[in-house]
DNA sequence: GAATATTACTTGCAAAATGCAAGTTGATTT
DNA sequence: AAATCAACTTGCATTTTGCAAGTAATATTC
């Protein structure tokens, strides 16, 4: 568990990730759009060990050359179930609004099935 | 997602809240045991926001006035899905001991069977 | 085709968090 | 009564974070 930890376990470093589950593939300028505000410094070095951890990948955007495409690898993808626990748990504990409420509805009739199918959709388009 | 990071979704925390769904309850100095090696200040900090954010509670130990007993609550038992999905990622990535290579079969053969009777005993002793 | 804008970063620096060692206080054992 | 234990606290050096500004390469606009 703490190497696990060691990987990915800080804050930024799941928000990316919750990103690329959203997306499937983000630039950088795309997680910087995301409202948590993330340091463009944090998130420079975050997607850097990512990527050296192999939970992420970069790879080419194609139509620029200046633009940089990060995708989850499967290794990054098989966090799905973590993420999905722990939007569960704050569905319990915080006040969500009525779209991640009806969200959460949705994918708690079927945890499993919602999971298999996200995760079909991610890894096919890695 | 953020504002449940924010409670708990730090390494220390999250070892803190390992540590209690193995034990049930542990005293500061059962913390100081277990093999990451927290320091004493950390743990201190760690343990004062998860009483104040209602994922661990203080209670006296039956045996002495100078110990403290810490225990789980019932928001922070629930956490234990999401523990248990970080040990299934880390089981498929990282190389395990047999031990909890054999706890983790036993978890897979019924993983929903799993947490509810371990939440189940840890809520027993709240 | 030169000027402007966009994209993906890097750099510098102040503030906050971490980690280590040592110290303190009150309860407990010898 | 003295020594030990349990739960912390304190001081300080090191590391990490966060903010603002800068840069270099591509892309777009005039």
């Amino acid at each position: 568990m703490s190497s696990s930890l060691d990987l990915w376990g800080d804050k930024w470093s799941l928000l990316i990730i919750r990103d690329l589950m959203y997306a499937k593939s983000c630039t950088y300028s795309d997680f910087l759009k995301s409202e948590e505000k993330i340091a463009t410094n944090i998130l420079a070095s975050r997607l850097e060990t990512l990527d050296e951890t192999g939970i992420i990948s970069k790879s080419e955007h194609p139509d620029s050359k200046s633009k940089v495409l990060y995708k989850l690898t499967q290794k990054g993808i098989d966090l799905l179930p973590v993420l999905m626990e722990i939007y569960l748990w704050g569905e319990k504990y915080f006040q969500l609004s009525e779209q991640h409420k009806a969200f959460l509805e949705e994918v708690k009739k079927d945890k499993e099935g919602f999971i298999k199918a996200t995760r079909a959709k991610l890894l096919s388009s890695i």
